[in-house]
DNA sequence: GCGAATTTGCACTCGTCAGTGCAGATTAGA
DNA sequence: TCTAATCTGCACTGACGAGTGCAAATTCGC
């Protein structure tokens, strides 16, 4: 994950000690996550990563490249989930052309398993200290955008345009820019969890995510497929209830 | 604002001098959301109000019940602005009827004029700042939430529903669950500033925001209006293109 | 087991900062 | 003008934490 570290000294250090390496940045993220970068001191780092202060300092130099080394490595570790999931955003043919007439829907239920599944990890503790920490710091590390964000959330949101272009080919959605569909796809998905999880500090049960994810899917779907292609803005042409 | 200070003591104190308490508060915002909680001196704090460190203490007590000061006050004072904003959100009748049958379409237009003005007031550095020390401070703070949010994000949302529920009635939108609308239209609006602000740390020109409320306010009525009502799962109900 | 690198515990320096105390200047109100 | 409150500048304490140095213990590769 990490790409190979810089092997701080001569031929030896990249030993059985790498283990200890990873144990010092998950130590580091956590505190951090608990303190904020000035909050965090050092000691309790190496206390929580089971390690002497000097090693920390000898495997990651001072708290400034340990505060990057963690966020970076969090970042990556988020990154490769999400991605995973983005790519399993395909509709085979097959299988749109078999239930044709039926009442199954395959977009519709492959557009809500990937919510589902993204939301499930956008909602999980370490997701959200990971972006509760690049808020906070975010003015004093702009650095951090880079090595957390563009290693994730930009490539899950160019990932996502691929699928939504290869959908609007196949006659699965509306034609449509597939870049937009893509952001407004991810804005309603995870829009409403930062006020429903309140910024992070409430874990949200299952049931509720299921019903955002729900209720995305609904709306996107109407908007990106079902709606009438010159729907007039007109709004003579309302069904006029009640 | 910021409901009438405590009056620190006995009579007197209700001088001219609470436009220095402002001043502190305003002060500490600023140096909070540069420097964090934790990063940030109350003699910086002193020095950017123009005041003595001991007046800072005489007005506000401890580091902790400054800040909590700060981000109220901070927090009022957009909350007010945007509440403003949601409740110019509404189409009267005499608009709809005169132009039933032209081109003129005044609920999107009534929807793009305030989305264009919540996005302008979500990006303002002030409102960044204080997302952002919101999202670093509050599993530190975690009133902050009552105090800020209580005041602010969640009477909007509570606002926009209502106005959604009126146009719904009215037949301008279709029938919905007006709380759900309001969620996903702010999702719709606010989703994508973050990636294309960068947290805040990019100033977003008028013309991209513009972009997105309009991109926002399509999504949004495509699928509140324009959809057919009993919109069929299946595929083979599509348009077909291309 | 041997030697080299690493790890550990401890003590130490140096800088920063919250919060206080005090004496003198300033200001508001009567 | 007089009085009482407030404001100011300055010095000071006490705590905390980053980073370093060193000698002894440990561990790894061979």
């Amino acid at each position: 994950m990490t790409a190979a570290a810089p092997a701080p000294r001569g031929r030896a250090a990249s030993r059985g000690r790498i283990d200890k390496r990873q144990a010092i940045l998950d130590a580091a993220f956590t505190v951090f996550a608990n303190r904020g970068y000035a909050g965090a001191c050092m000691e309790e780092i190496a206390e929580v990563a089971g390690v002497a202060k000097h090693t920390v300092y000898n495997h990651l130099g001072d708290k400034e490249s340990l505060f990057h080394a963690a966020m970076e490595a969090a970042g990556s570790a988020v990154m490769a989930e999400n991605l995973a999931l983005a790519e399993q955003l395909t509709v085979d043919q097959s299988a749109v052309a078999s239930t044709a007439g039926g009442q199954a829907d395959p977009v519709r239920t492959r557009l809500e398993d990937v919510g589902r599944l993204l939301l499930h990890q956008c909602c999980d503790p370490r997701s959200w200290a990971l972006r509760r920490l690049l808020h906070a710091e975010i003015t004093r590390f702009p650095d951090l955008l880079e090595a957390v964000w563009g290693r994730g959330a930009d490539r899950l949101r160019q990932t996502l345009a691929d699928r939504m272009a290869r959908l609007s080919l196949a006659g699965l959605l509306r034609p449509c820019d597939p870049v937009e569909a893509a952001e407004q796809f991810l804005a309603l998905l995870t829009g409403p969890m930062e006020a429903r999880s309140q910024l992070g500090t409430r874990p949200v049960p299952d049931a509720e995510r299921e019903l955002v994810a729900h209720a995305a899917v609904s709306t996107f779907l109407r908007a990106y497929r079902d709606a009438a292609p010159g729907a007039s803005p007109s709004p003579s042409s309302l069904p006029a209830t009640a």
